[in-house]
DNA sequence: TTGTATGCGTTATCAT
DNA sequence: ATGATAACGCATACAA
């Protein structure tokens, strides 16, 4: 009597008002293996503490709310192997299906569950078969961010990027180069650093690039945390945002506006990020036709107070 | 063939070999539904950015993988309704058990709750029955924390507390009035401010204090978090630290050690409270004798730079 | 030492 | 419109 089909009204009633009587609890554990299906959906995410997660679960749990799937949070503190613990649950039958927030599996581990198992990659996205992804244009929003500097004036131009593993990494500096070549700006390697995407990393990388002979005018950071720590480095080292070095950051977290001065940055769709891939996720779980594809939301650049038309030197 | 017992090598490897072979996993829903047990135990957790959260959560783990249970952490932000909808995975016999760390719910429901279900309590603990609860002894460790600044020589003491509704805050007032008596200073009402664990309300609060015509020379805050609020508003205010207001703290999280001074505080044991809380609830959810207990562990007065001597006024 | 039947709680199917 | 029965995958108890 879960849906109200074809029963006499009378008998429905009778039987609504035993259960309220004997406080009748369904077991799940019975329906689930029954249906072979258990209505829930596990999130892996690096943490929860940095508010870019945050948003994108949220999203996440409201589309799946929608569909009234149980959505369980896992925070993995990017280690794989906790990763791979979690994923245990798919094979397990304890899940129907999995988001994975900046995953760090490789590729190859990722096509082999995505046979068997519904998983949809968020951010970070590698080209493994069997599994969608959604994330931002990562080569663009780079191209953007850096193409804007350039038409502010600047031509000393610094990256400060996130790991060097990660496939966004790779895409954001190729969008970088890009928007350099365009403008016949030579690439400088020293003026480009790899870290973490925390706020000490920024202010470590942004003191080695201030020490260079040739120190930048403008420095693109891969978070806004980064670009905090980049901001704060600067300000140590005596020199003004963004009249001596331009700052943009990235992700356009609640952060980005705390800073002083607040961030010139690239807004991802946090909330709509998370929505989409539960949708997916949704999709590939109930349809047949599994979708396979690399979702691309549109970012935006928010220009704020650490950029601005610069002078002429 | 779980555990190797009576069974003739020869057939054993044969099964192993299929196994392998079909690369068979176990649908742990049967095995759950035949034992009616999952192995599942919740954490329900109002946060996992605050690193005492964290801590405890990692005690929690440790115990549970002892004895391989699954341990799921479900960040609740504080949010009843989400509490309650957690809990309902106990009645779908989804999960064993539940972690509540400073729980929303009201001493019936907990006690209701707890009759067909194992359940504890751990940091904020009510006298709700069916359950068990582990913390320090939080009205003796206030005792101390102000017992000790009446040492040093004030007279003129504040508490800044953490929300009115918790019993600990409760408790930890009481310390305080008990070791002012105890030292014939008087209590005053004015002197004692109530507000989130944050830092913001602690700088907030810090602030009335500051503009009171009687300005505290000492103020306790009941975590570090408002600890570090309150010794920034009164830098920001041009006192000094401890020479003009002494500041103690509360939880000894890795945040009293960044914060300039360095803060006194009250040491929490967390990853002993997670894992004695843990150790617990697998007691109750295997034995038949429950154990309904408030457990209490030992706290600590750590001894940092923002307490000193007071000299004569 | 190995094989076989039963039931955990639910839902789906079939017969009334 | 309702009642009876089988089956999901596993572990247990008992028979062989």
């Amino acid at each position: 009597m879960n849906e109200s089909s074809l029963v006499k009204e009378e008998t429905r009633n009778k039987v609504l008002s035993v259960i309220h009587k004997f406080n009748y609890q369904p077991n799940l554990l019975g329906r689930d293996l029954r249906r072979s299906e258990t209505m829930k959906v596990l999130v892996l995410t690096p943490a929860l503490e940095q508010s870019i997660f945050a948003d994108i679960v949220k999203g996440i749990e409201d589309r799946g709310k929608e569909d009234g799937y149980y959505v369980l949070v896992c925070p993995t503190s990017n280690h794989a192997n906790r990763e791979r613990e979690l994923f245990q649950m798919l094979q397990h039958r304890l899940a129907d299906g999995v988001i994975v927030i900046r995953s760090t599996l490789s590729k190859e581990e990722l096509s082999g569950l995505g046979q068997k198992h519904s998983i949809v990659q968020c951010l970070e996205i590698t080209d493994a078969s069997y599994t969608c992804g959604v994330s931002i244009d990562d080569e663009q929003a780079a191209f953007d961010a850096v193409s804007r500097l350039i038409e502010l004036g600047h031509r000393r131009i610094a990256l400060i990027g996130g790991p060097t593993l990660n496939n966004s990494t790779r895409l954001r500096e190729q969008g970088y180069r890009r928007a350099l070549n365009q403008s016949d700006i030579p690439f400088r390697q020293e003026w480009v650093k790899y870290g973490d995407y925390d706020h000490h990393d920024g202010e470590v990388l942004t003191n080695e690039l201030l020490e260079l002979q040739h120190v930048p005018s403008s420095i693109f950071c891969m978070s806004d945390s980064m670009a905090i720590g980049c901001v704060n480095a600067i300000s140590k080292a005596g020199y003004k945002v963004p009249e001596d070095v331009a700052v943009i950051g990235f992700d356009n977290t609640r952060e980005a506006t705390m800073s002083l001065p607040a961030l010139t940055t690239i807004d991802q769709p946090k909330y709509d990020l998370g929505y989409t891939a539960m949708n997916l996720l949704i999709h590939n779980m109930t349809s047949t036709e599994k979708i396979y594809e690399h979702v691309k939301l549109t970012h935006q650049l928010i220009e704020r107070a650490s950029t601005m038309e610069k002078e002429k030197e």
